[in-house]
DNA sequence: CGATTCTTTGACACCTATCAATCTTAGTGG
DNA sequence: CCACTAAGATTGATAGGTGTCAAAGAATCG
């Protein structure tokens, strides 16, 4: 019995497309990882030798400029494949904010099985569009939005993000949930600082349009009143 | 003979990959289409009906708030690929920023041809990882970086850009070129606003750095202070 | 329970946006 | 061809939003 077969994600991730024979093939070339909270799988500039199915935990993706200033550039969730195919080196470091487990593979290896299953390279293209897609929106909130309207916008999004992740299929947006990130995470998802966003939080509390009953969760109160603020500030 | 055959592109762009017998295919499918600056091809929040290649010009692809303010989320050159296949409605608007030249497809005749090329679709794949870096290395410029250090990094990244796309190959790059862009869309690119764009520009002008004989023409002198400019304003 | 880390709150400064005026360039019609 | 107009770019003055610095308050962990 191949590992696969007790795999949280199977139908989810991209191996889902692949036929029994191909998914051991598969399975042959990868091994299970498990990472702590704050180990940092892929370093920015390596040459990136994994790739990885994420099958538990979150993880982010982050740049950071010459002198330690950092971005988050994406966050992974279960299901996600995490590393660059192809021979580039990786642009951006992958670190675990939750404990999680990965299905691994080295680089070359995974690079040779997808160029032989186009199902594989399919899937892969339609994330890859899909995430494409996400970065440009927040590009536009990383250029043109106030730092209420970011704050805003990223409840909302995590929101719908943490709600519809169940394996029963999509519930919805979370009217109460668990930022896996600390407030020095989220500043440097939204491109602010720890101090704007602990104020815009009390300033969204204070309107009554969220309550943080402690410092990790929160629950949204006063979904138009959010959805107002996430654009005009 | 096919138009293929006259295509200024035909050795860079995603067809370059097909064979004989399915870039004659994919030619029935296609046509050219001439497009005026300012033009735009595909609207943001449209069912997205058309895929093309760039055979000739620039053109931006833009997002926006609801109440106008507007990102420029990326600029395609010759030999790239514009629209989104496969399914999704797209997510931002295509103009034209010069004159352009396009090889057009129905998004669902080239879906159902690209499934049947898998190479066709593994270049595709390779293309959007590209843009994918290029989008989240950009997010770190927007969360991230001074005024200045927006500006000094755009003038690099257009100077390699313009410098490298000759037909003749990579020439490295260019010390002298012309932007294609106003300052409106420029501070569009950089998050920021028209004036401050000017300003910033006066300043590295007046430090010696670059050269500005016209409006749209950029003359960088010292490359070292300009890098410099780019990771430390 | 003490120590460390994270978060909140406050005071202040600076960067960039905003508003406004001038100057330049490009386009138009006489 | 030139004046006129409109659009774009520069420059200046001001104000507001965020960052920075600093301290106090929670939460976490040993």
């Amino acid at each position: 019995m191949s590992s696969c077969d007790t795999c949280l994600v199977r139908n989810r991730a991209i191996c889902s497309v692949l036929e029994t024979d191909a998914l051991d093939e598969l399975n042959r070339i990868g091994r299970r990882k498990n990472v702590r909270r704050g180990e940092t799988v892929i370093w920015e500039g390596d040459d990136a030798p994994i790739v990885a199915n994420v099958i538990d935990g979150m993880l982010k993706l982050t740049t950071a400029t010459g002198d330690g200033r950092e971005m988050i550039v994406g966050i992974t969730y279960p299901s996600d494949f995490i590393g660059r195919p192809f021979g580039a080196s990786s642009s951006n470091s992958v670190t675990a904010l939750t404990d999680a487990q990965l299905c691994v593979f080295t680089r070359s290896s995974f690079d040779g099985f997808a160029k032989q299953h186009p199902g594989l390279e399919h899937e892969l293209l339609e994330r890859t569009l899909g995430e494409l897609d996400r970065a440009r929106d927040w590009m536009l909130l990383l250029g043109r939005k106030s730092a209420a309207e970011r704050v805003a916008s990223f409840l909302i999004e995590m929101s719908k993000r943490l709600g519809g992740r169940a394996c029963e299929g999509p519930t919805g947006p979370a009217d109460r949930f668990e930022l896996p990130l600390s407030r020095q995470q989220t500043a440097d998802i939204l491109g602010l600082t720890i101090e704007t966003v602990s104020r815009q939080l009390g300033r969204l509390r204070d309107a009554g349009m969220i309550l943080t009953p402690d410092r990790r969760t929160i629950e949204i109160t006063d979904w138009a009143g959010l959805e107002h603020e996430s654009e005009r500030g």
